[in-house]
DNA sequence: CTGGGGACGGGGCCC
DNA sequence: GGGGCCCCGTCCCCA
């Protein structure tokens, strides 16, 4: 009996274990269960916030790019790719790759020229962004930052600055400060790349590449910087033949991937700069037809653009060119003399061992990276065309290169060379370089009276003629005088009385093309012109300037 | 409206 | 290959 009295309490005993167990184990995993949903809901929205900010931060940065530029230079050259932003003028990101290039002129730089000055204020444009990665805390300390420094001398972008500090305050420690490089000495012994390459402004240093190739041998100045730790591939013509002071490399990851990459350490760098090793490989052209958009070095931008797609924040900027306007006298070499043609794509390749570091994050704008000669060399457009972005878009922009038979335009001379964007055929490089710049906008030629600029140097020859008055051909019939030849034989007409121009709609007959132009909108009724002052409508917009100063002057 | 000139962009050819 | 020139077309402006 007690025997059984025992065993009926062990197993009540046991049975209420068992509850009390169970019970237990609830509660655990409720209490699990609900710090876990805390845990995460506060990580999303930790995530959501990062974004947000950084975000934020891009889009100030861009409209603060866009904005400076077109402030400062409202007859640049533009060229927005809005991927892979690109600049004129300036250094080209291409995806992963930061190709900086410039044109490879010779007399048009000067190492004294003041460097990246706002024409207006004339302040300096070394511009730091500093974008902060969502999850610089999970990198781990030494983790890298997407940085894009853009910095103003002189000048504080205070948004800028609280958004950083929104992001310091949200728990993203900045591996990266912003540095006034102006003000601040740099005493640390890790700059950012961008730092670096600020500095490199700043100080005498230089980080220069000569060009060796014998048939380049013209191009002194093709200063190459940009790819840190990255040698010269072994048949590379460009040489380092300036380094200076070791340098330390600090290259981030984009912050878009921290979490995805945390294990990742391919993607998470901290280069060590060995001063022998740091070629930096700032190809300094900007000359569509040279250098990264130069068909021999197509694979800066349609193998480089590729390889980091969507994993680098690219904040469009606009070149900011001419800085140091290129002045090119008639008799001055132009700039695009000399140029490689070669081995571009040399020293690009050696991004392989790279592609963990600079490929990546650094998205420095042009003014950031520019040393004093790629500055002054900036090619400039005189009408400000906005170049497009199927500039980058395909390899078929490596299409100008020696491809025998390739010739597409009628011409008994071999056209082996393509432009790029038209496919158009030249028989020689120069011309297809020449010719490039009417897609490019490039104006080397810049005139030292009027601060014209020409894609051509005959055209500014000849446009000269205006400052000078020169009129060296003369009419033999009235000794009328004009500056061109094709004045004169269209001025001849007036003697001749030939009209070669006639309206299909009423057969008058016009000497003039333009004339016959403007008689055609009388029969097609179209008049675009309407004078605010009392309706009437005019085909010409000189039409109604006479119209309303005749009749609306005193209004 | 028409006539005409100034200036410029671009292609092609020649030296 | 590079520079210069010729030529053509075009835009803009003015009388």
């Amino acid at each position: 009996m007690a025997n059984c009295d025992g065993v009926v309490f062990h197993t009540q005993i046991a049975s209420i274990m068992e509850v009390l167990a169970n019970a237990a184990v609830t509660e655990i995993c409720k209490l699990v269960d609900d710090d876990y949903a805390v845990f995460r809901l506060e990580m999303s929205q930790s995530q959501k916030e990062n974004r947000a900010l950084r975000r934020k931060l891009q889009l100030l940065e861009l409209k603060v790019s866009r904005e400076r530029v077109l402030a400062s230079r409202p007859n640049s050259v533009k060229i927005f790719d809005g991927y892979r932003g690109m600049a004129r003028g300036e250094e080209h990101f291409t995806g992963g790759h930061r190709n900086f290039v410039k044109p490879a002129g010779l007399k048009p730089w000067r190492d004294d020229q003041p460097i990246a000055i706002n024409e207006e204020t004339g302040t300096s444009t070394q511009h730091v962004i500093v974008i902060e990665p969502a999850d610089a805390e999970a990198v781990g300390p030494g983790a890298s930052s997407l940085v894009k420094q853009e910095k103003t001398e002189g000048e504080e972008d205070p948004q800028h600055s609280r958004d950083i500090q929104t992001g310091a305050a949200a728990g993203v420690a900045p591996p990266v400060a912003v540095v006034d490089l102006a003000t601040t000495p740099q005493p640390r012994t890790r700059p950012s790349i961008t730092e670096v390459i600020l500095k490199s402004e700043t100080d005498t240093e230089t980080h220069r590449l000569l060009h060796t190739g014998s048939d380049h041998g013209s191009d002194p100045e093709r200063l190459l910087l940009g790819r840190l730790g990255c040698s010269p591939a072994p048949d590379s013509k460009y040489l380092l033949y300036e380094n200076s002071s070791p340098r330390t490399v600090h290259s981030h990851q984009d912050s878009s991937d921290a979490l995805e990459t945390v294990n990742d350490l391919s993607r998470s760098y901290m280069t060590e700069m060995d001063p022998g090793i740091m070629p930096l490989v700032l190809e300094t052209q900007t000359d569509l037809s040279r250098g990264d958009w130069n068909p021999y070095s197509s694979r800066v931008y349609s193998e480089g653009c590729l390889d980091k797609k969507g994993e680098v924040i690219v904040i469009d900027e606009v070149k900011v060119e001419g800085d140091a306007p290129l002045t090119c006298n008639a008799d001055e070499t132009p700039i695009w003399k000399g140029y490689s043609q070669g081995n571009t794509s040399d020293f690009l390749d050696c991004r392989d061992g790279l592609e963990t570091s600079l490929d990546v994050a650094i998205h420095s704008p042009s003014h950031a990276l520019r040393d004093p000669v790629s500055t002054s060399m900036a090619p400039s457009d005189s009408h400000g065309r906005v170049f497009f972005d199927q500039v980058f878009n395909s390899n078929d922009r490596a299409r100008v290169q020696t491809q025998g038979g390739g010739a597409t335009s009628g011409n008994s001379k071999e056209k082996r060379f393509l432009c790029m964007f038209c496919n158009k055929g030249f028989s020689c490089l120069q011309k297809v370089e020449i010719h490039q710049r009417v897609h490019t906008g490039e104006n080397p030629f810049n005139c030292t009276q009027c601060e014209k600029r020409f894609s051509r140097q005959d055209h500014l020859k000849r446009h000269q003629r205006v400052h000078t008055g020169e009129k060296p051909f003369s009419c033999p019939q009235c000794e009328k005088r004009f500056s061109q030849a094709g004045d004169l034989k269209r001025h001849q007409r007036v003697h001749t009385g030939e009209k070669p121009f006639s309206c299909t709609q009423c057969h008058m007959r016009f000497a003039l093309a333009g004339n016959l132009k403007m008689h055609l909108k009388v029969h097609e009724g179209e008049r675009p012109f309407t004078c605010m002052h009392c309706g009437k409508k005019f085909s010409e917009r000189s039409y109604l300037r006479t119209h309303q100063q005749k009749k609306h002057s005193s209004v």
